[in-house]
DNA sequence: CGGGATCCAACGCGATACTG
DNA sequence: CAGTATCGCGTTGGATCCCG
């Protein structure tokens, strides 16, 4: 139950995907650069299984060169706080473990 | 740095457990069988990951048999609410995508 | 009761190359 | 620009056995 639901945000950089959204709709390769480390194939895997999940919107414009853009759902936005939160509750415990 | 912080609840059946610990201490075989699918290995070292992050404590008995009492820390059991929020999302997310 | 040691299998990530 | 296909590998979790 609580697995099932924790698994929203399953899979490698499902967070920092969430994160880059919070702040309005991205692309594709804007995605990329706020998260290095991702490579292509995770972050097209990661994206694919948030929109079937319902946390973000894929829109894609018939421009050339083509262009994609992901939202956050309103429902997506409400991970927010809670990711914020952990990260909070993280940094402090990071502190605390240094000091 | 989200990726970092985020790291706290990082590994297989740490979010379990720490739900397991909201209502109070626990023993080690009492999270056993809350947590049916974990085995013994994965929830001791998930266990002493979670104590050196400080997130819960671990608490040896001098008794016969031995027992150990497991518990969330204050920064521990802040991380409660987030996860609970996290999956109030999720299970909307689940009621959306069925109905 | 509460683990540690060992071995193994699988999932999932990463790198590279290619496409509409 | 925005992906997909293939492949190899490393991490991690599972099962089992054993111990204080």
């Amino acid at each position: 139950m609580l697995t099932h639901c924790m698994a929203v945000i399953s899979g490698a950089w499902a967070v920092n995907v969430i994160w880059s959204l919070r702040a309005g709709p991205r692309r594709f390769n804007e995605l990329r650069i706020d998260i290095p480390p991702i490579s292509a194939k995770v972050l097209s895997t990661r994206l694919s299984e948030l929109a079937q999940r319902g946390v973000l919107t894929r829109n894609v414009r018939a421009t050339m060169p083509p262009s994609v853009e992901y939202a956050l759902t309103d429902l997506g936005a409400e991970l927010v706080p809670a990711l914020d939160a952990i990260v909070q509750v993280g940094h402090r415990l990071k502190a605390l473990g240094e000091g």
